[in-house]
DNA sequence: CAGCATGGTAAGTGAGTACTTACTTCGACA
DNA sequence: TGTCGAAGTAAGTACTCACTTACCATGCTG
């Protein structure tokens, strides 16, 4: 096999095995193994095992760098459509991490590990979503179609229904016994409810146990 | 120093470093220097690592077991206060994740770790959230108070936006360089979002739940 | 005082672990 | 055909790991 080719398998086998039991579980022998080579290769092409380490993330974070969540929804953000971005934003990071589990994994290892890549990946990544999408909200803030609340707060509240979602469904709750819907499904509830939240509707009456209504004080915000 | 508290000492100090550089990252001898013993008194005290980490995350464990959520905001529920039952939830998740940081370091390497105890405190206590706070929400629905989505896609909203929170300020983003926010504030912001974003009001006419008529879209014109 | 339980340690042990060295195989091509 | 370089390996090396053994010190009790 060629020198780029082999290289390549044991970046990808690598990977798989990282995402699976962190840096430190897994074996350079392991990866070898995997790869139907001797550890002695995983060495040629890799000085050190943390410089096998630091391809992948490199490999994997590049793969994100290049894309602008915004990007992919630019039609809808031209028209002002809200609910089309949200939902597509949404809609695209659900199905990447459906379909690329073993990213989310690698990213957690390596933030709790303290690797500076993950740091490198935040920073360039989340930092420029929570700059593009806040510009978007502000916007129509200004607008008058939403309540005038720190953008940041509800691009949290945002990415914490998808991120939290993407976890249960590949860390904690892969059986999705607690809750199974599509994707399309999720993205579409979590952006009605988040775009409602932040509507400029007045506040929402609270019916009681009597039946009588009382509205609720005046928007507790502030 | 008596033997039960020296048990308690070690399992204190393997605490902190499991939290910080996880099970696998963590030498039996680290222990013992953080502890100021040798390495033997640790497996005089815990017969191997594994049954050490057990013993933490036993430890961690029952004392979420025997809180229950819902207790704490028992008042709220009884009155159908909605924003006090969702703000002292949330209140409470965020006071006790900034308190102790520890915690969900621990349960985020055991969950990657595939550690059994990570999966039964997510039997344990997530579902019992899922459950008591799914039948809250089931009674507001029928009161007409809040629009008829399954449970657990409000509850996965809300939570979603609590944990992914809490995560970013002790994980992430330690510095809060994207959103500085005092717990009280963010209780209150995520609740009106969620609340509003649940009630019934007709900001957003999202019909069907068959998806046959998406009159969304009314606001383009501003 | 002997006996012994308790709290402690120094110095291992064997099984890994990352990484190296010295060597083989084999196809391309001058 | 000879040789050169790249792909590949078996068998190390030096070290770390979880865990053990054999022993010491103190103080309590009969």
């Amino acid at each position: 096999m060629a020198g780029e080719e082999r290289r390549l398998q044991i970046l990808r086998v690598a990977m798989r095995l990282f995402s699976q039991r962190g840096f430190r579980g897994t074996t350079t022998k392991e990866i070898a193994l995997a790869a139907g080579v001797s550890e002695a290769m995983v060495f040629r092409h890799f000085a050190t095992k943390e410089a096998l380490y630091s391809a992948i993330l490199d490999h994997k974070a590049c793969l994100h760098d290049e894309m602008d969540p915004l990007q992919i929804v630019s039609e809808a953000v031209k028209r002002k459509d809200d609910a089309a971005v949200f939902e597509g934003i949404a809609l695209n990071a659900l199905t990447q991490h459906e379909c690329d589990p073993e990213f989310q994994r690698l990213l957690l290892y390596s933030a709790l590990e303290e690797h500076e890549l993950a740091q490198m990946f935040w920073e360039k990544f989340v930092r420029r979503v929570y700059r593009t999408l806040g510009n978007y909200i502000r916007q129509r803030q200004r607008d008058g179609a939403m309540i005038d609340v720190e953008p940041a707060i509800i691009i949290r509240a945002f990415i914490g229904m998808i991120m939290h979602h993407s976890l249960n469904n590949n860390l904690w709750d892969r059986k999705q016994t607690l809750l199974r819907i599509s994707n399309q499904t999720a993205a579409r509830r979590f952006t009605r409810i988040l775009l409602q939240g932040v509507s400029m509707a007045k506040a929402h009456p609270v019916v009681a146990i009597d039946g009588k209504k009382h509205s609720r004080r005046k928007k507790a915000s502030k």
